[in-house]
Formats: structure tokens, sequence, C-alpha cells
RNA sequence: GCCCCUGUAGCUCAGUGGAUAGAGCAACUGCCUUCUAAGCAGUGGGUCGGGGAUUCGAAUUCCUCCAGGGGCGCCA
């Protein structure tokens, strides 16, 4: 059991003696928190809530403290002990701690995970439109939306990751519409990129790649291409530039379970179902030849168009609205994670009041925003624009820094701080990243378990182990936190604490390997070598689940 | 004009009602005949943007002001 909600249970039920013998009627607990100390020296956890009841008992805290304290079963601590102004601070016995790590050997690559929920959830990330390579600032919703996946998993979800391929609407068009010139600039002939078309070089390759392919575009004349052929050299498009996406994100460790096509929506016939329903919820209406939603009505500050007046094709958010009905009415997805750019902040809302109307409850539609990444450059900041393609593309940061590098920068802010990236700065800064001093973290504690095979040290039979120096016990402390953070990380989504706590881990096992020698000169593997591996083995066991959480990769040399 | 995010050490950022505000990087001083020095031990560094309020207690909540960024489309 995670270590919090252990203590919260005691603490309820020291609670409930109390108030048994007081003959407290009508009496709603308060809330109050279980807490790891920032001063070490109160103890590994701690509680306010004597504080929180004073008001209601009328006693001092203090009194309160020790009456509950009175309450508790002792066994499981080294130290309970009353503080003011009324804190209960509590320290984990030596044989709890080692009990929890011989549970984290046994438990092998599941040390963390739970077995309880089994909800069906969906997290939908990346989804950048198919219109060229992604750069620089898809990486942290990619990065993101990958980790929280990850971790959903470790915690039993049944995780669908999915994109989003907005292969329908304008944009698209006016991609294809690029590629025509760049195709047209290969064939020798004039082109013309207007200031609506994406210009970027990435455009170009997908070109050439086009060419490759289907060798008729050669010397294909676009000069009357009709509707049909558009629509088709649009899907070739698309196709490839799909693929370019997908060998980005591979790149970086990052897959998708499904890759959902926008204009399937609509040619299923699902969108027209779906506005339908929204007619006979009297939500729809037409004015100046186009077709609205009275999102106003349900709270909105405007009402929004559903089609357009022009062409009388569907918005953006029409078929949103659509994606996100055949989300939880069609697929029945408990929960749904969308990782959004703060750009998306204006229709949170709206498709929430949407949801609602067609019942679907809110709290089950969450939106992890990330804040914008922006570019910095000789102290300024630079706009980056996909169309006129001045961003600096994914894969050339994965080339230069790593992907393993790139994931821990991106994850160690948490999301909704903006992120401002001095390219030049980023790069040189890359070789200092913590990611390394991580992994040689982890390559040392390798290096010591490759030592123990070599001497056929056998010390995972008996499993004896006996928790001794400062540096053992505080990292003994850490590792049974580990399920703590993946249980707080699924619920919260704040997956920034994930590399402070990689963070925090690998110094607590250097600090062990520096001070407490597994190995002496000669050593034949004594109580001590064999206890000490014990401690090893768990914490690389816990070091390598958690780097593989986050997408990175654990070296056992380096 | 309205809405959202941000402002914490020289730099990049954690901490969002608890006790003496932390980490990484940078700076400085020590430490390699012992399991990997991509390391360890130590030192210096703060008006938590300003002001007011709430309470036992505020970096954290509320109000206000200042600064930076983003959004407010019949684009997606």
């Amino acid at each position: 059991m995670l270590i919090t909600k252990f203590l919260h249970n005691c603490l309820n039920e020291a609670l409930q003696k109390l108030i048994d013998e007081q003959n407290i009627t009508n009496f709603t607990p308060p809330a109050y928190v279980v807490e790891k100390p920032k001063n070490k020296t109160h103890g590994d956890y701690a509680t306010n809530l004597p504080m929180q009841l004073a008001k209601i008992f009328k006693e001092n805290p203090i009194d309160i403290a020790h009456k509950i304290k009175d309450k508790f079963d002792a066994d499981n601590f080294e130290e309970i002990s009353v503080a003011s102004p009324g804190f209960i601070n509590f320290k984990l016995s030596k044989i709890w701690l080692e009990k929890e790590i011989i549970r984290c050997i046994d438990l092998k690559n599941n040390f963390g995970n739970q077995n309880k929920n089994n909800k069906k959830v969906q997290v939908e990330f990346v989804s950048v439109n198919p219109t060229g390579k992604l750069h620089l600032g898809h990486i942290r919703g990619a990065v993101i939306g990958s980790t929280i996946s990850n971790i959903l998993e470790s915690q039993n979800f049944t995780v669908t990751r999915e994109y989003y391929v907005n292969d329908a609407g304008n944009q698209i068009d006016f991609f294809c519409k690029s590629i025509i010139e760049r195709i047209k600039e290969l064939q020798g002939k004039d082109f013309k990129i207007t200031d609506e078309m994406y210009s970027g070089i990435d455009i170009l390759n997908i070109s050439k790649k086009i060419i490759n392919k289907y060798p008729d575009y050669q010397n294909y004349d676009f000069s009357n291409i009709t509707e049909d052929e558009f629509e088709e050299l649009k899907k070739i498009s698309i196709e490839i530039c799909i693929n370019e996406i997908m060998d980005d994100l591979k790149s970086l460790n990052i897959y998708h379970d499904n890759w959902f096509s926008e204009s399937s929506l609509i040619d299923a016939g699902y969108l027209d179902e779906t506005i339908d329903i929204l007619k006979e919820l009297n939500l729809i209406y037409v004015k100046d030849e186009a077709t609205w939603i009275k999102t106003e009505e349900l709270g909105d500050d405007r009402d929004n168009v559903l089609f357009k007046s022009s062409d009388k094709k569907p918005t953006y958010f029409a078929t949103d609205i659509a994606y996100h009905r055949n989300k939880f009415k069609e697929r029945y997805f408990e929960k749904v994670i969308n990782v959004w750019g703060s750009d998306h902040h204006g229709h949170i809302k709206r498709m929430e009041l949407i949801l609602e109307k067609l019942n679907v409850d809110p709290k089950n539609f969450n939106v992890i925003l990330n804040q914008i990444v922006s570019l910095k450059s000789n102290n300024k900041t630079v706009k980056f624009s996909k169309r006129s393609g001045n961003s600096i593309f994914l894969s050339e940061i994965v080339e230069e820094i790593g992907a393993d590098a790139c994931r821990f920068s991106f994850l160690s802010r948490s999301s909704e701080s903006q992120m401002e990236i001095d390219l030049d700065l980023f790069k040189s800064k890359s070789a200092e990243n913590p990611v390394f001093y991580i992994q040689y973290a982890h390559a040392r504690l390798c290096s010591i378990l490759k030592n123990a095979k070599e001497k056929q040290i056998d010390f995972e039979t008996e499993k004896i182990l006996s928790l001794e120096t400062i540096e053992e016990i505080n990292l003994a402390k850490k590792i049974t936190e580990f399920p703590e953070l993946l249980h707080r990380v699924s619920e919260n989504y704040g997956v920034h604490e994930l590399t402070f706590f990689a963070l925090e881990l690998s110094q607590l096992i250097q600090k062990f390997y520096e001070n407490n020698r597994v190995f002496d000169k000669d050593s034949k593997g004594d109580q001590i070598t064999k206890s000490r591996l014990i401690i090893t083995k768990a914490s690389k066991i816990t070091l390598a689940n958690l780097l593989s959480l986050m997408g990175m990769s654990s070296p056992e040399e380096m």
C-alpha cells in the first residue's frame, strides 16, 4: 500500500476512536494532509490533522496531537512525535523499509505499478496537421503525451495513444497547393509560393519523395488539374507527410496506437449524425448562410460557426465535436486526455459545454495545456511559424543533442510554464544535461551487479537485508516513495515531477556508491556485501523503471 | 477591451496553506594505489515582481498595481 494512504487510514482510525470516546456527533472530518516535511529532521512524514481539528474540538492542537498519537499502533514506526504548533511526525522503521526493498526486488519491472484501475482511457497528443515535418514547438506535447500514457499504463489503465490527423479543411488544401508548386519547381517550370502556402524546406523534400515514389508526377501538367486529381495528390502528400512525422516521433521513442482521420468522420456520416443530435437539442441555427451553434446560450462568450457560408464545409470545431462524441459515445473511452498547445485554451470551455449537452461528464474530459515554446536568438524572441518555415526541425534537435537529453529537457518543466529556448545555449548545455548524471548512476549500479555475477555471489535466494548506514537508509526511503510518485502523476499529470525524482534518486545512489563499498578488496560475499547488493539491485530496478516510463534508455555502461 | 499562463539564487526551473524557501548549471575550496572522477565532500549566493487583505501560519488564497508571453477567425 502507498505510504500516505496507509497513514491516512491509520489517522482516520485514530480519529474515529477519539470521536467515539468523546461522544461527538454531527462531525465532518476536516481536510488534512499527510506529506513529507521539507525539513528531514522532523521525520519522514507529517500531518497537520491536529491543527485542522483544533477549531472543531475547541482544544489546543498539541493536546489533540498527543491524543491521536496515543491511539496509534506504533509497530511500523521508529518514532511518532508531536511538534508545535500541532504537527504529528512519523519516522518509518527500518523493518518496514527493509520489507519494501525486498518487495521491490520481487516485483522487478512491475515495481511501482498498480493493478486496480483498469479504466479505458485515451490520450490524444501531437495531432499536428500533416502539413510538414515536426519542429521544436511540437516536441513538448509529444514528450508529455507519451510519458503520461506510459504512467497511466503503469497504473493499469488501458491506454490508447491517439494521433488525430487533420486531413480535412483548407489548411490541408494549402499544403497540397504548396506541394504542387514545389513539384513544378522540380520540373523546372515557373512556380509561385503565396503567403498562405507552406514554404519550408520540408515541403520540397516531401515533393521529391512524391516524385520518387510516383514517377508520373515527374512530367505531370498541373495547369488543368481536376478535383479528383487534386484529391489524389492530396492523399499521397498526406501519406508521405505522416510517414515523416512517424519517423520523427520514433526517434524520440514515441508511438501511437491509432491514427484517427478527421475526414473519416465526415465520410462515414458521423459528423452529420452529430449535427442532427445537436439540432434535436435545439442548438443549431442558420444565419448569413452559415450554420451556427448556440454556445453563448450554454455559457460561452459567443456563438460559433459549424459550417462555413462560402463552401458549406465544416469548421474545425464542428468536426472536433463529432470527434469527441466518437471518443465517448462510439468507442466508450471512460476518460479522455488531450495534450494541447495553449493556443487551444478558448476551445476547452466550448467543448466542455457541448459535451455536457451530449451527456458526457466533463470530469472525464481532461486537457493538459502546454504553454508555448519559443525560440530566443541574440536575446530576441523569435516567433516561429510553420508556414514560413523559419523553425527548427525536431529531427535536427534530436540529432544534435540525442533523444534522451531532449526528452529530459522538455519533461523537466511543468507544462504550464513557458519555455524560451536559446538554441545555442540549449545545444551547448546538453552535455551538462542531468540526464547523463542519472544514467551514470544507473551504469555504476550495473557495474556492481556485473561484478557480483562474476564473483558468483548469490544474494537473491535468501535476501537478508540490513539497512545500516545513513546512505543506505536514505536511498531505501526514496525507493519506497516511487510507487507513490507514479500514482500521484497518474492523477495530476505533472510529469515534470518524474525528472526531479530521477535526479534525487540518482544523487542518493551516487552517495551510496561513494561511501558504502559493496565489495572489499578480497570480498567473497559476506553479509554486508549481500545486503548492499540487495539495495543496489532495488535501486537499479527503480531507476530503470523510471527511465523507461520517461521514454529514456538505461545504459549498463558509459 | 475580455480570457489564460508566467514573474522565486548570476542562469534554467521545482515548491501552490505548514516548520529554517530548494535543485541543476555557473563560481570558489578540497578528494582518484580501492566496485566507472560523466563522481564525492564543502563554501558563497534570496525584498519569492510591488503593495494591501484573509489566519495560529502565505512563495502558495483573495484584491490591486507593474512586467513578459499567449489567446479572443466562417484557420486548424
